[in-house]
DNA sequence: AGACAATTTTTTATCGATGAATCCTGTCGC
DNA sequence: GCGACAGGATTCATCGATAAAAAATTGTCT
């Protein structure tokens, strides 16, 4: 959770409240479904209600909370046919972009995914090698990686397609987490997926993409999503 | 323009100011890249500040306005270079969809297109025979032409993107309709895509997609879009 | 005349207060 | 005993006022 103000303290308080919320809904710090309520927010991110108001309608715009008229806010609902749609929609959609940026790769784009894949593969995991405790750099540069892998698509509509959908498929793996944390080798998985693209290999890299999305909602939904804690 | 309050008097002032400020965007009626100002908006839509920020907010985070932090909103502006890019994404995304409603396809589903269509057909596109003055029925059918036509591809998300795909393509032709008004025989475009639905033919009816998005582009692309009158 | 700085004006972002709607609770009638 | 209903308490939506920021203006100096 985000209780500290943003490093940006220049800007304005319904931004930097907008941020605070968003990260600590991706990261299932309020529970979905449950109620927000405008006092309990202001208090608890220290502002008024009109930036708190203003953070919440973006959200909503967005997906990430839900607006019920004239009885306020609550934690966009989970469930597991949603995020089994959600994997699907991932495939099809990353899969487009990869395909396109395929058509029209660029060295330039290869360096860029070979560098994302280093940076990844030298960044642990977890912050413990004993336990699973969230590394915030591997999270970035894991967000990263696939930002990279759809951008040569050509199209902005279709990279912020594939990042809303990186969001939502983000927000299920930490409410997983927080039930039990599953090693794997996301690594290797990465890496085939680059060695697909530098082989210009269409096929080979969705098809590489497609079974990492599958494991990822596989894991996901047999930790039990819908049994709460 | 939308002056009147909309229909829903019982909604909240948020919400319909939200509608009628997304209409008249949508509709040209507020110039892209102009500023809007909270002053202003709150004596045109005749509430108070409150209402008109929020609905900023949401239209924002759909990107229909720009936020300028420190600064108030603007109309998010056009040009010919995200004309094609959207037009481009919009084939990438709606042949996605169609070809994945294709592989699911039910009775039930081409039942809803070949009516949809045939609402459509019975429909003028002008108000007037003479010259053309939009028709909000015709506009209406059309949207829901194309919602239906990727409605059975299985995935809300998609579903959404394509809409939303659709609605900033429609600000586009508005805003190239206020200019000039070019007569074409949209509805066979429309009976050979449903035709191929029909036959099952994936590969026509992605053609026939991917030739009637073209052609509109095209359309818009000539009618100077840049060159304001 | 043109550049710059101080000052005024305008506009934005935010607060606290208020009317309106919803939710809760205890009571009454059947 | 149980559902309908009338307060009362919360919570939401909205307003008007205000502090803070940006833009416009003015006056000064080179």
């Amino acid at each position: 959770m985000n209780t500290a103000p943003a490093s940006e303290t220049s800007a304005s308080l319904t931004a930097s409240t907008y941020e605070r919320l968003r990260a600590d809904v991706l990261s299932g710090h309020w529970t979905p479904g449950s109620k927000l309520g405008i006092e309990a927010l202001r208090a608890h991110y220290g502002t008024g209600a009109t930036p708190v108001r203003e953070a919440l309608n973006r959200l909503a715009a967005e997906g990430w909370v839900q607006h019920l008229e004239q009885r306020g806010f609550a934690v966009a609902s989970v469930s597991e046919d949603a995020l089994r749609e959600l994997a699907k929609t991932r495939v099809w959609v990353e899969t487009l972009a990869l395909t396109q940026g395929l058509l029209a790769r660029t060295p330039a784009w290869e360096e860029q995914l070979v560098l994302a894949l280093h940076r990844l593969s030298k960044t642990p995991r977890s912050l413990f090698a004993d336990r699973y405790v969230e590394n915030p750099a591997w999270e970035a540069l894991h967000r990263e990686f696939h930002r990279v892998l759809v951008s040569q698509c050509g199209s902005r509509w279709l990279i912020g397609f594939c990042e809303q959908l990186y969001d939502q498929a983000h927000r299920y793996r930490q409410l997983a987490v927080k039930k039990s944390y599953k090693r794997r080798h996301e690594l290797d998985e990465h890496k085939a997926m680059v060695d697909a693209v530098l082989a210009g290999d269409t096929q080979a890299a969705c098809q590489a993409l497609t079974g990492h999305y599958e494991k990822t909602a596989d894991i996901i939904l047999n930790s039990a999503l819908s049994a709460p804690t």
